[in-house]
DNA sequence: CATGAATGAGAGTTCATTCAT
DNA sequence: AATGAATGAACTCTCATTCAT
């Protein structure tokens, strides 16, 4: 027993450890372009040395990694809820709040392109991605079945979804724009796509 | 005249050294992600000392544009093709045109990610960008227009290269994917989306 | 006891690693002409990288700073011996010691032509570089006070300070001459200004 | 008769395109820190292109010892009238006029400096130095003969040159003071020592 | 297990100088 | 004689990662 609660008292700490780090990079993600940021930085921000990282992260893109996944967590989180309202949820409220998200958090939609761009995915990632990324997915599948569009309801899944994150790609930093004026447009945008899917 | 003939001459070579830079420059940024090319690469490639590289433009990313806006023309130029064919375009044929160009240029929706996550345009930049990708989705416009969708004929038109390039930003890259699979998913949802906007 | 006793082992080392640098550049410095060492340079010559190096110092220019506070302060100790010195210490001593310190020790008068040519001062050289000048120039007040020169003491240290500086920047590398001709001719002016200085 | 007004011609031509180089570099010095002027910005000044230099010049640092003695050239006029006066030159107006001179044409000691602390003189770039000084040295003996001082009158030329030169190199850019102060305090100090030398 | 100093390869960029035209 | 495009060595500085303590 004693052993058991040991290790598992040392498996909490570490998890509290990879959670403080995680959330410094967030954060300091969150203030500034993440390809900017250095070990040293989000370290000093965690309040622990470099080598430290090491340990909880084989490198710097793994735990860049860990960050989208945390991102993805959150939006999915977020349109549960909006899926398990009350009052339901309609197609224009499910792609607004998702690109609503995106505009507030410029790291996750960033991190996803850095990711989908050029990213090299170890096996190990891929197979972590690979749920997260499921679990997003299904709630977009979720609204699309309950909007009771097309046939296929997987493949429009990933119409949508590719639809609103290519509305981030395309106009979030759109230069000369203003952020609000950025997201007014991206919004505007989100509105459409939903409109448009909707009276397939 | 022969002032005329000498300035004109070496305007041209100038503009064809420029030139090979800037092929060189796509080749290699063809053959891996392109931030990892480095100065000496794109110098060795084009055959000159890394030094030249600067005669002919300020810093790496104002070559870098240049590579994007030389992509954003030939996809434009390809969809005017398409646009002026003599049986017409179908949007259906234009969506599929544009994801697949992407597919077999990732650099260029590589570049536009990057641009457009975390770019640091100069006031001249976005002066220079801005006419190019007006042209591009004055295109998409067009079809949008010929196939009669909606009201806002600007606003869907943004929509709709929205979602094209959201295709590519989601699914390009999937990990665990081969190129083939990926080029036949990204066409499957340029289909569906073009689906979408046609029957609103 | 022991956090700060390992403090203050950290802090010794990391002083002590600092001074090897600072001597590596001292020593190179006085091998050749300062403004050609490069960075690499001085890294190997202390044995560390050049990583290592901006541990240390944000950039090349504050360790230059340092190494010319590091010979003001060498002369303002020198000169401080003098003053005390049992059987006193006259004008023109004072004078003599100073431009052979400096003959012997080309480096500091380089740097100090560096800086005052064209040196740019951050705020916070600024703030370091005026205590270090005062405590030298105190000296020369004392000595000025000593020999009860003229009324505005102040005035005339900077005057004699000034005249021993142009001494080294006027003659101590005149083309065509020897090191020791150099030495013979510029301790022979300092003679001649601690004369025209003390018979005011 | 023809080849010599030929050669002359030519000799002339030759002359002055060197001039005309040579002033550019002055402007050009005047302008900025002499040691961040390029070749380039030489050259195109001069409206003529950078290969054309090497032929004046062997190397930019023959040029910049051009620009040196034209300045002695200059300085050394200056005085020259300043002695001729009608009303007679005093030894404080004379020191006044060497270092109000310095104060308008920083270029001038900034070189000085930059030869005198490290300069490579050629051969050739020692004997034509010589005479450029000696000439400038000239009029500083003749004011210390008139002023009657001192016995070895070569000697405390060089001294009162020495110190005249000094007041520039320790107060002409002291950190945080303004044009107007550095010239009031430089000008004070020059009185000082000329008071100094007078009542020796 | 945590540290954090040290690493060192490699980045972008500059610029005096050369030489084919 | 003049050009000016091209050179390429050399610069400073960065930062993910390692490893002795």
């Amino acid at each position: 027993m004693t052993a058991t609660t040991l290790h598992s008292l040392k498996t909490e700490q570490r998890e509290a450890r990879r959670e403080l780090i995680l959330s410094a990079a967030r954060a300091l993600f969150a203030e500034k372009d993440f390809r900017s940021v250095t070990a040293r930085e989000i370290a000093g921000r965690a309040g622990v040395s470099p080598g430290t990282l090491y340990r909880y992260y084989e490198n710097l893109d793994e735990l860049f990694l860990d960050v989208f996944f945390a991102g993805a967590g959150d939006i999915t989180d977020l349109l549960d809820r909006e899926l398990n309202r009350e009052d339901g949820c309609s197609l224009d409220r499910f792609c607004k709040v998702y690109v609503d998200y995106l505009n507030t958090n410029m790291t996750f939609y960033q991190m996803m392109g850095h990711f989908m761009l050029g990213g090299n995915f170890s096996q190990e990632a891929t197979a972590r991605l690979d749920p997260v990324m499921r679990r997003l997915l299904d709630r977009v599948e979720r609204i699309v079945a309950e909007a009771g569009i097309g046939d296929d309801k997987r493949l429009v899944s990933h119409a949508l979804y590719s639809a609103l994150n290519g509305v981030m790609i395309s106009y979030a930093r759109y230069p000369g724009r203003s952020t609000g004026e950025t997201r007014r447009h991206t919004l505007r945008l989100a509105g459409i796509i939903a409109r448009r899917f909707e009276t397939g």
